[in-house]
DNA sequence: ACCATTCACATTTTT
DNA sequence: TGTGAATGGT
């Protein structure tokens, strides 16, 4: 009913671009004398000709061969720090100036909103207004969308179809196992939704699977549960992320006469991150390129780091022959590091095969080497960051041109315990996202329910969330009566409330809600959605579920909240609102003042910093074991890209750290010194020594105890455990393993972290994502607090002060146990 | 329907 | 070790 509304797209407005309004357009190049060719002329300065604008000032000869290659296909391949999207930018405003194309004819990709929001910006300072005229720049799932909101009955989907995210995804799929009865334990709906996620990226549909893959799910099923998955998402009018590739796919090919529409429409096509492109992706592409073969793709073969979910090295390597005639432009003067930084990095990512190979090279200064540190164990490397971070402070070196990238998260943990005793300012960067968190979750399924009656998923996520006797007993009666009656649950629940086949106390329950449901319902029209969703988180009790929870993390879900309304102001309705969330579900964090960054190393690329702090590179953390074990000298590869992507972050100083013993699942393991050290050169590291540490390797020839070539024993990595390095930290280990715990350990972490999320103004500068923000204010004069007060601590939960001294205080924590802290990250409770 | 205990699990993450 | 999910008892 109201579902099959189409949706009005709330971020692009109308303008004046004539050839937007109709979805025809003529083939017809704009005539000289429009829009482009008057901002061409603003671009262009007074005394140059030939349509040669400004904005090519200060390119290298390489980028403005990038930028000027305008016809036909074009592969950029562009190093770490090479001006990537500066040619980028640059080449969609050169296409416009020289009214090569109308703003709306252009198609320009990216993966995240984050890089389409930045390269909106940058085309924005370079060609003004008319970048709002660019209706197709955007992800690439973004972009799939918007086709398939057009097209969306020649896919059999209604236009206001759903887009569901991986949790309703994965509840779908358990309600499908469980009508196959297929044992959850043995074959857990993660696995499959894993699975199906993988087809779709190689752009395979039900029918396409390999039949050997499809039946390695449940004893041969697997194919068919992907079927049935399929036609699941069709009678809900929903789709998943890979469906909006897969789709849009299947639109373009069985219906030449759109396609021909799209070739017509993309004169340019520019993709950032090719490296990045999965199969889907790239069949997507291919199909529009077809086209114009005006087709220029931006990207880098060694950083490509996102194999493991689905990325494709292959389709950036084999661009010239997918791409006949091409021509392929070298990025490879680095704009970033210092030259040791560089050379290093350069050596490190050598030892790869499959490579296409760039030099990079700066002009600028050889700077500080990198520094090598070994420490005992991961408490004592983190001690020696915190140390070398004060060091640079003192210096005058802003906290947030720091940055500590770590292999995977939980290697943060012992970050966060050590900056939290010193008192030094960090963030988290990453980790759980904005939208994956359950209270928000939780509030968009409300609205959801509100804005579309028949979304189930949602309805059923928020049925008895806050607790209000709607358990297991009742749901299942509610579905009975659906699948029976045809209906969708909540019009299920509202006739058997009307029944009297539920207990009076069920009853009168779920008539409330489907009553509340109406009241809000009629309010959509008449109230913003922001202050409609205040009244819905209220009147349904599930802010007051939160306001009782005493847990630690209860404010920071209920700030979450907050922010989630405020953020809802900038839409024109709640449909407009509810669209852009399930695509774009993040939230601009603030700057949220001085800190250094603490991130994996996955989330740090594309970013760059002053310091960068590079810990755990020990053999079986990085290069981690599993990627080692899975994915052979794939994996290994793929490692390493990771490392020179991490070494690469650094303008000036990058410092690689190693632990010598590391606690993992609460075992102490003694650990090797990463074979990535001992692929740095040589002339470019200086190693040095944890202070009180008697850190690993030293004078030993080959610089880490084994030769420079382990390298070359491709064949042993998968389990490495007889080599003479492993063989010696055993020893090492031996002789004084224990003993290095003590100091505090059981702290508990909630994986969650509570935020705070300083005001921003929507998508302003570069304004970075920033999660668990934990800053501590400047400790006020005295000692605020005494022995035995009660506080609270953001992370921590409520605890009582042990002992105080100056502004340091210990506490303990009611559930995270003792630990030490500056008196500023906690609030008397 | 809710709480407590037990059990398996333990990279990387976007849309 | 330590957490989240699932199961079983009240």
């Amino acid at each position: 009913m109201t579902a099959s509304r189409p949706l009005a797209d709330p971020r692009h407005s109308p303008n004046d671009d004539p050839f937007d309004i109709p979805f025809d357009l003529p083939a017809a190049p704009p005539r000289p004398g429009g829009i482009a060719a008057r901002a061409a002329a603003l671009a262009r300065p007074d005394h140059a000709g030939q349509g040669r604008g400004v904005y090519l000032d200060g390119l290298n000869p390489e980028q403005r061969a990038a930028v000027e290659a305008t016809d036909g296909p074009v592969l950029v391949l562009a190093g770490a720090g090479t001006g990537k999207t500066r040619v980028l930018t640059t080449r969609i405003a050169h296409i416009l100036s020289l009214g090569l194309a109308w703003p709306s004819q252009i198609l320009a990709v990216t993966f995240t909103n984050k890089a389409a929001r930045e390269m909106k910006e940058r085309i924005g300072a370079m060609v003004g207004e008319q970048v709002e005229g660019m209706p197709w720049l955007g992800t690439f799932h973004s972009i799939g969308v918007r086709m398939l909101r057009r097209h969306a009955e020649l896919v059999g989907l209604r236009s206001g179809f759903t887009i569901l995210d991986t949790d309703d995804q994965i509840r779908l799929l358990k309600q499908l196992l469980q009508a196959d009865a297929i044992d959850e334990k043995r074959w857990p709906a993660r696995l499959l939704a894993n699975i199906i996620d993988g087809w779709k990226n190689r752009g395979l549909g039900p029918q396409q699977v390999p039949a050997g893959e499809g039946a390695a799910f449940a004893n041969g099923r697997g194919q068919k549960l992907y079927a049935a998955y399929q036609a699941r998402l069709k009678a809900l009018n929903a789709v998943d992320f890979g469906d909006l590739l897969l789709e849009s796919i299947r639109l373009l090919r069985e219906n030449p006469d759109v396609l021909a529409e799209y070739h017509r429409r993309f004169r340019y096509i520019l993709v950032d991150e090719y490296q990045d492109t999965n199969v889907a992706q790239y069949l997507w592409l291919r199909l529009l390129a077809a086209g114009s073969r005006n087709v220029c793709c931006v990207g880098d073969d060694d950083q490509s780091i996102y194999g493991w979910r689905g990325a494709e090295v292959d389709n950036i390597l084999r661009f010239d022959s997918d791409f006949p005639g091409a021509t392929v432009v070298r990025l490879e003067r680095n704009y970033r590091s210092t030259g040791h930084i560089l050379g290093a990095a350069a050596h490190l990512i050598a030892h790869n095969e499959g490579r296409l190979g760039k030099t990079l090279f700066s002009k600028g200064e050889s700077g500080e080497k990198v520094t090598v540190t070994g420490a005992w164990d991961s408490q004592e490397e983190a001690r020696a960051i915190g140390e070398e971070i004060e060091q640079l402070q003192r210096k005058d070196h802003a906290l947030g041109q720091m940055a500590i990238l770590v292999r995977a998260s939980f290697q943060m943990r012992e970050f966060e315990e050590r900056f939290v005793t010193l008192g030094l300012n960090y963030r988290v960067i990453g980790g759980p996202r904005f939208y994956e968190r359950a209270e928000i979750r939780d509030a968009l399924a409300y609205l959801r329910v509100i804005a579309s009656p028949t979304d189930d998923l949602a309805f059923e996520r928020i049925v008895n969330v806050p607790k209000r006797g709607l358990g297991d007993a009742a749901l299942r009666q509610i579905h009975d009566h659906a699948r029976a009656a045809q209906l969708p649950l909540i019009e299920a629940a509202r006739e058997l409330a009307a029944s009297e086949e539920l207990k009076p106390k069920v009853r009168l329950t779920l008539r409330d809600l489907v009553g509340s449901f109406d009241r809000w319902r009629a309010q959509m029209t008449s109230l913003p959605q922001n202050e409609l969703a205040e009244i819905v988180l209220d009147e349904s009790g599930y802010t007051e579920m939160w306001q009782k929870d005493r847990s630690a993390d209860a404010q920071g879900r209920l700030d979450n909240l907050k922010e989630l309304v405020r953020s809802m102001e900038t839409f024109e309705n709640l449909i407009g609102f509810l669209e852009h969330i399930s695509l774009v579900m993040d939230v601009d964090g603030g700057a949220g003042g001085d800190a250094v960054n603490i991130m994996t190393l996955h989330s740090a690329k594309g970013l760059e910093f002053d310091t960068v702090f590079l810990p755990g590179w020990e053999e079986g953390v990085f290069p981690n074991q599993r990627a080692l074990d899975e994915q052979g000298r794939a994996g290994l590869e793929e490692e390493r890209r990771l490392a020179y992507v991490g070494i690469t972050r650094a303008r000036r100083r990058a410092k690689v750290f190693f632990a010598s013993n590391r606690r993992i699942h609460g075992l102490w393991q003694s650990a090797v010194p990463s074979r990535f050290l001992d692929e740095l050169s040589e002339k470019d590291v200086e190693v040095t020594e944890s202070r009180g540490g008697q850190g690993w390797g030293g004078g030993q020839s080959g610089r880490y105890g084994y030769g420079p070539s382990r390298f070359d024993e491709a064949q042993t990595f998968g389990s490495s455990y007889s080599t003479p390095g492993w063989q010696r930290a055993q020893n090492a280990s031996r002789a004084g393993g224990a003993g290095a715990s003590g100091g505090f350990s059981g702290g508990s972490f909630t994986d969650s972290r509570p935020s705070r999320f300083a005001a921003s103004e929507k998508a302003r500068g570069g304004g970075r994502l920033i999660e668990g923000e934990l800053i501590a204010r400047s400790s006020g004069p005295a000692a605020r607090f005494a022995i035995g007060n009660r506080v609270f601590h953001q992370k921590f939960g409520y605890g009582e002060v042990v002992s105080v001294e100056g502004n340091k205080l210990t506490v303990q924590f009611d559930k995270a146990g003792e630990k030490k802290m500056v008196d500023s990250f906690v609030e008397a409770a």
